[in-house]
DNA sequence: ATAAAAAGTGAGTAATCACTCAATTATCCC
DNA sequence: GGGATAATTGAGTGATTACTCACTTTTTAT
């Protein structure tokens, strides 16, 4: 007899609460007694599931792993490329963006747990880079290379323009996340398709 | 009387110790005892100077905020602006690129926890703000907004463009630090004129 | 309805860790 | 050299924390 619908739910909410305060604090400063209080359960719940602090910590990441690559990398985003994919460039990277950073944003807490914890632990940091940023380099080769193919594209290496596309697109993020007061502009729609404009034309005036 | 020389010493050698395990493990996950060790002190020693633990986070996060903030991102950045000045825009953003990449990476421990924990502790967050982040894209928009009023760049936002720069060249680094298995070439030169390249002339084929 | 199994509880425990302090050693100044 | 001051030491301490376990409550099966 496999585990109960309640003790599912339990679960469930022990893990959203361990990833918010993980994301909040970091591993090592979060304490399981305040997970226990958010996720509304008595502290000796959490080590009916997790009989480590550590055994929260590599689900969710291995949980996050999954998310990230199988599903937002891969399928979703291809359904989206697919879609737009006879639409002129600078649509096509429009689209991917506003829909990858839509997805982001749910994902926000759980990344940053990943992100963070990546640089501590190598058995984290090598599940990413297998599960994640290989398959990730990939797709974005993959997507450009088909436009480069088309004839869009200079003969470009795409890893390095695929990465900083990522780059641009990236920094934004952060920068409006963390740092909002450096901000001018607050119009999002606008400021991508500045950062697609850079990524395909330059910032250099034509002679 | 102030403290003699081989206080000083001791307590660089703490402060040194403490970067390296702070940026190993994180703030929270490093013990006093380990810095102690690795400082060749004994533990005691360390809270003649640091009365807190949280001491040393802070004194480290001033520093680290004094020497990016004022030696690296001002005087001697001018001084390869000032050098640079007239040679193309290629050859000046390569010798800005190039040098400051170099003392990044004599830096890297430092910026790291001051990454790191800038997430979590508000007072580092806001420190950083004031005095880096604000200033560092003040400076971008002044260099590039030289070359805008020369006739080099297009009217284009410039906080815009000079933080897409620094997110493609960043995620370079990032990169090549955390996930150099991705990889396809090592010719870090070769790399950077390529990112420029992007940057200054876009990824698409002229019509 | 009831017994057995599963889930949940929270006071208790052992280990860990930041921090203290009385004692020791090194440095300074005459 | 010696007395005063400053620096260092490390065993000890109290607080905190991950984790345990005997017990209670809830759920499931018949």
């Amino acid at each position: 007899m496999g585990p109960s619908k309640k003790a599912q739910k339990t679960k469930e909410r022990i893990l959203k609460a361990a990833i918010e305060i993980f994301s909040e604090k970091g591993y090592s400063a979060a304490r399981t007694s305040e997970i226990a209080k958010k996720a509304g359960v008595a502290e000796g719940t959490i080590f009916r599931y997790f009989p480590k602090k550590k055994d929260l910590l590599h689900e969710i990441v291995l949980e996050a792993i999954d998310t990230f690559g199988e599903i937002i990398a891969l399928s979703s985003l291809k359904k989206v490329v697919e879609e737009n994919k006879e639409k002129s460039l600078e649509e096509f990277l429009k689209a991917i963006v506003l829909d990858r950073v839509k997805i982001f944003n749910n994902y926000f807490n759980l990344a940053k747990v990943v992100f963070y914890e990546m640089q501590f632990h190598e058995d984290v940091r090598k599940m990413f880079v297998d599960k994640i940023a290989k398959k990730a380099v990939n797709l974005g080769k993959e997507i450009f290379g088909e436009r480069q193919e088309m004839g869009d594209l200079k003969d470009i290496d795409l890893l390095i323009a695929a990465r900083s596309f990522m780059g641009m697109v990236f920094i934004m993020l952060i920068q409006k996340q963390f740092l909002p007061e450096v901000s001018t502009t607050n119009d999002f729609e606008k400021e991508i398709e500045t950062v697609i404009d850079i990524f395909l034309n330059g910032v250099k005036k034509r002679d």
